[in-house]
Parts: structure tokens; C-alpha cells; sequence
DNA sequence: ATGATACTGAGAACCACTCTCATCTGGCAT
DNA sequence: ATGCCAGATGAGAGTGGTTCTCAGTATCAT
């Protein structure tokens, strides 16, 4: 992921637009709020508004660079759409979310959509419930 | 579903109550905005704060009686509880709500959930599609 | 380098929703 | 039936996440 992305998207590359690329890369955490994405690069002390991380974020996902979920929080999450598609885990608890796929879950959706005459143009399946680590509490 | 219901959730009788839980019994659109709800009310003469809306549906909700969904409007919409648990399938185009349920994805879940050492407490699976009527256009 | 155009930060605006508060009402005790 | 009061209500202010506006700035084809 780099500046050329940029460009093929038809987007500027701008100081901006690479600071958030960088850090969604760089971050040990996949799914991040415009808010997180915000504070952080004002930590490693960059100049930016939060205005511009939600236009930057929007931008990504239409030219599918991000992804953007909405969990049961109320922000927005992004997530870098460099993998190909997969659902998503939430703990309730500690916030963590992991990813699966599964390929017999997927079929049977087609499946269901198909006997109702529906053409899936896309999904959203999130399971929620406690991690292994908060279980033990 | 009627006064007997709110009581045994103890909630007082009152007139907005039994007004929105007549109003979600009688519409033919089973899945509906609180802004929705509290126009067609006012519409029917009725004297109500959306406020009222909110707090009453929340209260719904916690007692059992409907159920809260976040589709990709931006608003939540709501429906009667009287079914069991369902999925639905959303119409990208018209925004037609329907209802589905298939026992292969509901076990494949807790499969995947259980693989992860995950206990499931929840789950949304929303699949988004143009029904017939608007792929004929 | 230069200009046309796209991009930016700051703050105002927006939208769905919740809170506050003064008033009102349902339903128990009388 | 009547009075009482906790709980419920409507109006409007407040909130949190997100988007818009606008004047100034940076990118990039030329």
C-alpha cells in the first residue's frame, strides 16, 4: 500500500492522506475508529483536523482501500480491505475483534438470498459474544 | 400483545405506550424508524414528543416486547418481537425489510464462534441485495 | 515556475438520539 | 369516588459522531 494507490484511485497524494495510510498499516490494531486514527497522529505530532480524517477514511473506502463496519459501539470502524472478504468477531466485553470466513456460511447465504429472488450485492454478519481472556473473569 | 404485556414489564398503562404498541401491530411495515412511528402518530392526532418515542421503544426493547436493528441508514428501526430470533435481507433500492432464517448458518456460527473459544451472545446478520421488483427497472 | 484544481484545518452545522425539568397522570390507598 | 405521588410525559436543550463550509494552502500537469 503505498502512493501509487493513491494516484490509481484518482486521489492527490497529499501528507495527509499518507500519514493515515501509513498508520493503518503500521498498527497492531486492525479496526480503528476516525477518532482513534485522529488522536494518534496528533500524538506523533502531526498537524490535522479531525474533518479531514473522515473525508480521507470516506475517500479510501469508496476507492476500496478501507473498509468501514459499524459494531453495537456507535463510532465507525476502518479497517485496511487488503485481505479479501471476512466477517467479523466482537467481545463484549474488552472490545476485541477478530476475523473469520467461512466458505459454508457464505454459500448458504447465496443460497437463501437466491430462493427469494434477491441479487447480494453485499452482507454483514457479526457475531458477538466473550473472548477467551474475559471469560476467565 | 396488549396492557397485560406492559404490566407484566412493569410499565404503567399510559396512553403513549399503548399507542405505539398499536401502531406496530397494526402497520403493514413491520420494521420502522422512531421518526417514522412518531409522525404516523401525529398524523393520527395524537399528542407525543418524539422524546417519548425513544423512551418508550428503549423501554420496549429491555422488556422484550420489540426488538432494535441498525441497518446502513443511519437510523435504527424497529419490530414487534412476536417472532423468534430471524435474519433479515435488506433492499438496497426500495428498502424493503425481509425476514429469513435458516438453521445451516445459525449452527455453522456457533461452530466458528466456539472454534475461537468464543461464547456467542448475540449475533446480526443483515444481507443486502435489490429484491425483484427493483431489478426490473 | 505557474496556474488550475484539489485538498486542508477549524469551526459551524447536522442528525439521530438522550437528558432535564416542570407538569401531568395512572392506579393504589383511602 | 377522591387524593396522593411515583412514575410518565412533552418541549426543548444537550450530546456525540459525522459532515459541511469556506478561506487559505498544496499538488501536479504544463
Amino acid at each position: 500500500m503505498e502512493s501509487s494507490d493513491l494516484k490509481k484511485a484518482g486521489l492527490k497524494v497529499t501528507l495527509p492522506r499518507m500519514k493515515i495510510l501509513e498508520l493503518l498499516e503500521a498498527s497492531n490494531v486492525r479496526h480503528q475508529s476516525a477518532e482513534n486514527i485522529y488522536r494518534a497522529l496528533l500524538d506523533d505530532g502531526e498537524e490535522i483536523g479531525l474533518a479531514t480524517v473522515y473525508r480521507v477514511l470516506t475517500q479510501f473506502e469508496a476507492a476500496g482501500l478501507v473498509e468501514r463496519h459499524h459494531f453495537e459501539s456507535g463510532q465507525a470502524v476502518f479497517e485496511l480491505s487488503e485481505k479479501g472478504h471476512h466477517d467479523h468477531i466482537v467481545c463484549v466485553s474488552c472490545g476485541k475483534v477478530e476475523e473469520f470466513y467461512d466458505e459454508m456460511i457464505e454459500n448458504r447465504q447465496r443460497e437463501v438470498a437466491a430462493a427469494k429472488g434477491y441479487e447480494v450485492t453485499d452482507h454483514s454478519l457479526t457475531l458477538y459474544g466473550k473472548c477467551p481472556d474475559c471469560q476467565e473473569e
